[in-house]
DNA sequence: TTTTAGACCATTTTT
DNA sequence: TGGTCTAAAA
């Protein structure tokens, strides 16, 4: 197979980069400059020219997302799957490890991946149980002590403050916190990382296999790794022959979250005779966006330091619009994705971004009364939803039945009158013996410790789960799935609820049987490669923990795409709007004291700023409701950053006049259609009505459709209540 | 067990 | 302002 002829279509730079021989290799990648590219390339080229195994190549990036698209792309390249070779996430790897060699990890071979919701939770009942007070110690501090502990390859054992409360405080949550995964063998994420490099650094033998095996290492989004990720590669790729990691010091925006810009200077260091490639020219935005990009973080200090250029056009000059207001602002948006449909353009090129989630409310507002189809990137996904968290649970327990966390999580969910003090009980009594639940439950049933009615129903739950557990041994995964919510009465539980809301979680329950449907027969395959010897039971759960599902919630084919600015990473659109650009938004007001913080917005907007293609919106407002207040707003100090002679001043308006001419583009949308709009079932908020018996009242909410339409209204003598419409009989006032 | 009222607080998020 | 969480009330 030769691979030479599809290099052809590589610039310099990036030949450079898939070629280089053997060794330490750091591509310093600008945005739009083929990054994904050069590394599926480089290995493309390992694999064909060079004779390497797949076997020898180690290739990491940090979203589930890269991961199958290097892996698709290679295929493509190679013209074959890539078997045998390690292509993942940081995590998903290092799962992988573990699974592998569980036992040398100090694990039952059924262990568990947590999710952070879980971890949470498993700290708030550390709380709990220490009587920790929750008004002076925040569970939530705690959590990002541990991980940040875990993050610098620290274990509680390890920590001393003596004399330092907080510290003190902090170490011995850590402590009983690890105990209590030890004993319910849960794995959080950062225990993933830190566990797999302690199974390397103990067991000096499988280090040598596996830093023998992999002799070729290539490592996406090298500013993002913290110190554990930098360490356990480093163990990995102790004798490789070449280590490839690709960076850009200027898209470094998860500081925050513990990523080490340093490490990109560190690995010049430890990698001895590294050579540096960089790639400047850009495929992706116009030249005019590009100098606003380059003007832009050049005020950054201690850059490694990079220009984009490109051969393509100036292109259009920014757009920087002064709005009024902050509904103003989203008009804006509106009146540009109009024009942009009528120049023939699609929604879904337009892309929305903001600083913080809290400004996408507005922005949907003004869409949804234009009628502009809009996909938001946020919330809740898939497999972070209660109800499913819910369904998992039982497959947990089915797992292991000493799962203390799942147990209570479902004990009595959904209701089957099993109240907390029987629980209370139980967990005395596990605590007091060194019990699971489980086995407390069985020691309280046999003692006969329990009202009579909770014993029946413990008995009937763990007889559930004795059968759910019977069902997975025989049958295949979307069987177990199905039983677990059909068995335990969860999926009625909702369907007898008469709400909306019940009903889509309905919904999604029948949704996991068919996602663990898919699983099955899409991964059949790839299992034994992807985790190793396991259980497809234990591998839905891991996939469950490990790649949540999508956080784009709407459905449209063609829609505009709201997002933050750190979601939009990696992404390219058409055309972009930055909004929000004021000082204390963007740059966030928690910047402002730390010339660090302060460096890291500046990359998040030229993060922004380099996701356009053709057409950049740079947006602030005036002024502008925070918090129920209206403040007046300072645009932002990158806007004065980009040069003026990139941009046009849309700004509609003399600063003078007032909001009224702004509302034009209302035509379309009058008050009477506004209304219209929000006329439900006849009844429009803020009506006056009469009800036969409770007199008049006010018109608050609706809920649900048809049959189930539910209406809130507020009676002037009987209180607020809500009525089913159709029973409700009332009449306007 | 579920609903509702009041307190509180307010970047960014992948795994 | 509004979303989330907890405690109290129905």
């Amino acid at each position: 197979m030769s691979i030479s002829s599809k290099l052809d279509i590589l610039n310099p730079a990036q030949r450079e980069a898939v070629c280089a021989p053997a060794g330490n290799l750091l591509v310093l990648a600008g945005a739009g400059s083929g990054k994904t590219r050069v590394l599926v390339h480089r290995i493309a080229w390992l694999v064909a020219e060079q004779g390497v195994s797949p076997l020898q190549i180690l290739a990491v990036t940090f979203t589930n997302k890269a991961a199958a698209e290097m892996r698709s792309r290679l295929e493509l390249l190679l013209g074959r799957r890539s078997h045998g070779m390690w292509v993942g996430t940081f995590h998903g790897l290092s799962h992988k490890l573990m699974r592998l060699h569980w036992a040398e990890c100090g694990l039952q071979e059924n262990f568990q991946v947590i999710d952070s919701d879980d971890q949470y939770q498993l700290i708030r009942r550390i709380f709990k149980e220490q009587n920790l007070n929750e008004d002076r110690w925040d569970p939530r501090q705690a959590q990002g002590f541990i991980n940040r502990k875990k993050d610098e390859g620290l274990r509680a054992a390890q920590l001393s403050h003596p004399g330092d409360i907080y510290e003190e405080t902090m170490a011995q949550i850590y402590r009983r916190y690890e105990e209590y995964c030890q004993q319910n063998v849960l794995v959080d994420f950062a225990e993933l990382l830190l566990g797999s490099h302690e199974l390397l650094s103990k067991n000096a033998e499988l280090a040598l296999h596996y830093q023998t095996r992999f002799k070729h290492s290539l490592v996406d989004e090298f500013q993002d790794t913290n110190t554990i990720q930098y360490q356990w590669l480093k163990q990995l790729t102790n004798s490789a022959e070449s280590m490839t990691v690709v960076g850009d010091d200027d898209q470094s925006i998860y500081g925050w979250r513990g990523a080490k810009i340093e490490n990109i200077h560190r690995f010049q260091k430890d990698y001895q005779n590294t050579s540096v490639v960089r790639l400047e020219q850009n495929y992706r935005s116009t030249s005019t966006i590009l100098k606003a990009a380059n003007a832009l973080i050049m005020n950054n200090d201690g850059r490694m330091g990079k220009t984009l250029w490109t051969e393509g056009e100036a292109g259009e000059p920014i757009n920087v619009y002064c709005a009024f207001s902050e509904e103003d602002e989203a008009l804006y948006v509106v009146r540009q994705a109009k024009k942009w449909l009528e120049q023939g353009g699609v929604f879904s090129e337009l892309a929305v971004l903001y600083r913080s989630n809290a400004q996408s409310r507005v922005l949907e507002e003004a869409l949804v009364r234009a009628g502009i189809p809009y996909v938001i990137y946020g919330g809740l996904r898939f497999f972070e939803r209660a109800e499913i968290k819910d369904a998992l649970s039982y497959l947990r327990l089915m797992v292991n039945c000493h799962d203390n966390m799942a147990f209570e999580r479902i004990v009595n969910v959904p209701p089957r009158g099993i109240g907390d003090k029987t629980f209370e009980k139980i967990k005395v009594l596990a605590s007091q013996q060194e019990l699971s639940l489980w086995d407390a439950t069985l020691v309280a049933l046999k003692d006969k410790m329990l009202t009579s009615r909770a014993a029946i129903s413990l008995e009937a739950f763990m007889a559930l789960i004795i059968r759910l557990r019977e069902i997975s041994e025989q049958g295949s995964l979307a069987d177990s799935v199905e039983a677990a919510v059909q068995e335990s009465g969860l999926i009625q539980y909702f369907r007898d609820q008469f709400n909306e809301r019940a009903l889509t979680r309905a919904e999604n329950l029948e949704e996991l049987i068919n996602a663990s449907s898919d699983f099955a027969s899409d991964l059949t395959e790839e299992w034994a490669e992807a985790l190793g010897p396991t259980t497809p039971l234990l591998a839905f759960l891991s996939h469950a923990c490990l790649e949540a599902g999508d956080r784009r919630s709407g459905d449209e084919q063609s829609s505009v795409q709201l997002m933050t600015l750190h979601s939009a990473k990696g992404l390219e659109f058409p055309s972009v709007f930055i909004c929000g650009l004021e000082e204390g938004l963007f740059p966030h007001h928690s910047a402002k004291d730390s010339l660090t913080a302060l460096e890291e917005e500046r990359r998040l907007c030229y993060v922004g700023i380099t996701r356009a293609m053709k057409e950049l919106h740079l947006c602030y407002a005036e002024k502008r409701r925070l918090f129920g207040r209206e403040e007046m707003r300072r645009p932002s100090k990158f806007l004065e950053e980009v040069p003026a002679h990139l941009i046009k001043d849309v700004s509609s308006r003399v600063k003078t006049s007032r909001a009224y001419p702004y509302y034009d583009d209302w035509s379309t949308s009058t008050a009477a259609e506004i209304a219209t709009k929000e006329l439900q079932n006849g009844y429009y908020l803020g009506q006056r009505v009469v009800h036969a018996k409770f007199g008049e009242g006010t018109v608050l909410d609706f809920e649900g459709q048809g049959e189930r339409a539910r209406i809130h209204v507020h009676f002037d003598g009987a209180g607020s209540k809500w009525l089913v419409l159709e029973l409700a009989k009332l009449e306007s006032a």
